[in-house]
DNA sequence: GTAAAGACGCTAGG
DNA sequence: CCTAGCGTCTT
């Protein structure tokens, strides 16, 4: 795919000259034109505030990382003289006439009439505009004459604007209220609005807004839409900054079907584009973007109103593309990146059907289990107190009970930041022995941790018997996708037995008999799927191990993964290690195989994995240097992967997602091993992370294609996608799912050969509590 | 004196 | 190693 790209071919010196080159043939300025949010259409949409509510979600659920409200729009006066001059000092000056204007005749735009409107010419930075046109007011051949214009147009510049008057690049002036007394209770999308860069003449927008509110079944929206799609899917270069929340706002508003839809859907978003350049520090909001991540050289400048703001966005893409082609992440934005925007998009809009009730009745179950360990906690104890306080379960059990003392071998861990004795599952578990209060305590923590998050939690979330969650594409540094609000990629997998001895009370696991009734829940349970529809999970087999086999080319590894029997993964390198015989591997000996591998690859070092393995650190040591001793390729892959990262200050995946990890040379041992690490880990999870997506991107385009099969994507969970099938459909599905994942690695291959097979296992049920495998 | 925000500890997923 | 979210405690 080919995109053309002016702005880019446009350094800070070229900008200042055609603004002095447009200045020169337009002298004067009077033709400007309020562009403030009070020019664009405001209709009322409270009543469409329930179904929209989701639109704005992501604005407020991060209400602290806002930063820096307002700053594209402030007052020329307080900005450094001389820099003013340096950049674009012409500008400036017009800048703060046009800024006077606005101030002054808010009202003037919305008395015109739509041929004065259109009649209009307004001049921005250099660049000739004609004033905002709603489509919806557009007369027939108007309209045709809009289409041929964005036929022929060379870049499209688009924002969603909301009702309090911000818009996408340009933060409310007030904080937008908290979402405290409803989930839902946020601003709405009002409209979007796109400039136009016609081809004939480079320096000319045409800017029109698509209303978002209030369409409802009018007549009027079908051609609306159709001109809507049109800009959509035109192969001109588009630019938006989150274009996700607008094309999430345009599926819900314009009816549109989230999934196959929006698919080809190509719009270039200058937050993924900084994201990428460097993925630890990720921009909020348009304005924190340019005061962080772009030169600096646009703050400050620019008048107050959405013209300039657009064209800013324009320019800022600009400038990112060249930095992307730069650092060769090019290919990984706009064949991984932008793509992916429709389809978590669609997944916003789709949601997964959750059975409330049932989450509200697992909720009372857990609430009267609670009141009965807590009782017990307390008999055990001695007294009252707050076992969820780790200040006061810290006094129980160090200071009254003195448990710490009766275990003189163990070293127990302490917390992370304030170095006190810690109170968390591993220690708990070193305890369990010698008094019956830390079990109690760890099956308390277990049940209120369900109850707040998986049911309670979860129940805040559900509206209209369906769950949205956010899916944030630029919220992890290892390049993966993170779900918020709720987070749909931790829902315990396990499912919890509750034993009831005769009085009742819960008791644990292993002192139940076998004739106490039991209670198993499952918190997937309440996930189900429509009526002649069930749910379709597909996932990659320990991905990131096979990643590691690839990366590292450990000749034992790919032995394993290549000589694929159906034997489990870990049973065989088991096997390889010690040098038994596949029956000969104990179930202890396959999991300790396992932790020992994922402290590999997670880097860590010989405490922590003593620690998971419920071991002492020399055993641990010793299992770890047995293992590099076996798979030596492991060892110099990680060397590998530190020393590059010393070179360069970052290290690299496989599709070239890169990670700057600057305390790699720390003088300070602790800090430094640390980075090595994360560098480890990055490139592991990182690739892992690539992969998935291109297979996501990949099956969503197969399944689009093949109209036939009724399927959609509902969630990822890293290595694994959750579909809602047709009950009819199932078979061909599960066909194209094998073969399309499973052929990803054939994918990526002008950048990279996989060197080991990606099976791909497939399960399906009714609920996501029990799926069932298919062969 | 009360409420909101941040630090911290813990645990669910991969 | 990477996350999100809940509860407690402090400011």
């Amino acid at each position: 795919m080919v995109h053309t790209n002016t702005a880019s071919e446009c350094p800070k010196e070229m900008i200042a000259l055609k603004m002095a080159q447009t200045e020169k043939l337009l002298p004067g300025n009077q033709n400007s034109v309020s562009m403030d949010s009070s020019s664009v259409d405001m209709k009322q949409l409270s009543t469409h505030a329930g179904s929209k509510g989701r639109t704005q979600h992501r604005q407020t659920s991060k209400p602290s990382k806002r930063e820096n409200i307002c700053s594209i729009g402030s007052s020329s006066s307080d900005a450094p003289t001389a820099v003013k001059k340096r950049v674009v000092p012409t500008f400036h000056r017009k800048a703060s006439g046009l800024k006077e204007k606005t101030k002054n005749k808010p009202e003037k735009l919305s008395q015109m009439s739509i041929e004065q409107v259109m009649g209009t010419t307004h001049r921005v930075s250099g660049a000739l505009v004609q004033a905002a046109k709603t489509v919806t007011s557009m007369s027939p051949s108007e309209l045709a004459k809009l289409q041929e214009i964005i036929s022929e147009s060379s870049e499209m510049l688009m924002m969603l604007t909301y009702t309090d008057g911000s818009t996408q690049l340009r933060e409310p002036n007030e904080p937008r209220k908290r979402a405290s007394a409803s989930l839902h209770e946020e601003g709405v999308a009002n409209s979007v609005l796109v400039a136009i860069q016609r081809k004939a003449a480079k320096k000319e927008y045409m800017f029109v807004s698509f209303p978002l509110a209030g369409l409802g079944k009018e007549n009027a929206s079908e051609a609306t839409r159709n001109v809507l799609l049109e800009i959509l899917q035109s192969s001109t270069r588009k630019v938006c900054f989150d274009a996700q929340e607008l094309m999430h706002a345009i599926i819900i508003n314009y009816s549109l079907d989230p999934q196959s839809g929006c698919n080809k859907w190509v719009i270039m978003d200058p937050k993924i584009a900084c994201w990428l350049l460097d993925p630890d520090n990720p921009p909020v909001t348009f304005s924190g973007m340019l005061k962080t991540f772009v030169t600096g050289k646009y703050n400050d400048q620019a008048p107050n109103n959405h013209l300039t703001h657009l064209e800013l966005l324009g320019l800022v893409m600009g400038d990112l593309t060249n930095k992307l082609q730069r650092k060769n992440l090019w290919e990984l934005f706009i064949n991984l990146e932008v793509p992916l925007i429709p389809i978590l998009a669609g997944m916003e809009v789709q949601g997964i059907q959750v059975n409330q009730k049932m989450l509200i009745s697992y909720s009372n179950i857990l609430k009267d289990e609670i009141k009965d360990v807590e009782k017990q906690c307390y008999k055990e104890a001695g007294h009252p107190f707050q076992i969820t306080s780790h200040i006061q379960l810290r006094q129980v059990l160090f200071v009254e009970l003195k448990l710490d003392e009766q275990c003189p071998g163990q070293k127990l861990a302490r917390t992370n930041v304030q170095n006190l004795k810690s109170t968390s599952e591993t220690v708990l578990h070193k305890l369990i022995d010698l008094h019956p209060l830390p079990e109690l305590v760890l099956t308390h923590r277990q049940l209120v941790k369900l109850k707040s998050t998986y049911l309670d939690g979860l129940s805040d979330y559900v509206s209209g018997g369906y769950i949205h969650t956010s899916w944030d594409q630029t919220s992890a540094a290892s390049g993966r996708l993170q779900s918020s609000n709720p987070n749909i990629q931790n829902i315990p997998k396990q499912p919890l037995q509750l034993h009831k001895d005769a009085n009742g009370s819960v008791v644990n696991e292993t002192t139940a008999s076998s004739t106490t009734p039991a209670t198993t829940l499952w918190m997937r349970e309440p996930f189900y799927s429509h009526d002649g529809w069930s749910f379709f999970a597909a996932d990659f087999q320990s991905i990131e191990l096979r990643i590691l086999a690839h990366l590292s080319q450990d000749a034992v590894l790919l032995k394993v993964f290549n000589d694929a029997g159906s034997t489990d993964i870990f049973v065989q390198l088991t096997c390889e290690w010690l040098g038994l015989n596949l029956d000969d591997v104990k179930t202890a000996d396959r999991e300790r195989t396992k932790r020992i591998v994922y402290s590999v690859i997670y880097g860590v070092g010989a405490e922590r994995l003593a620690e998971t393995l419920n071991d002492t650190k020399e055993n641990a040591k010793a299992f770890t240097k047995s293992f590099l001793v076996k798979f030596k390729g492991v060892n110099t892959f990680a060397q590998r992967c530190i020393s590059e990262c010393q070179r360069h200050g970052h290290v690299k995946t496989i599709f070239h997602r890169h990670r700057l990890i600057s305390n790699i040379s720390s003088q300070n041992f602790h800090v430094r091993s640390h980075a090595e690490r994360q560098a480890v880990n990055f490139v592991i999870q990182g690739s892992a992370a690539d992969i998935c997506k291109l297979a996501m991107i990949h099956i969503m385009k197969v399944l689009s294609e093949k109209n036939t099969v009724r399927a959609r994507l509902l969630v990822q969970i890293h290595d694994e996608l959750l579909f809602e099938v047709h009950d009819e459909d199932i078979n061909e599905v599960k066909g194209i799912l094998k073969t399309v994942m499973e052929s990803t690695p054939t994918l990526g291959e002008s950048i990279c050969q996989l060197k080991v097979p990606l099976p791909v296992s497939l399960s399906y049920g009714k609920t996501w509590g029990h799926l069932k495998q298919m062969v």
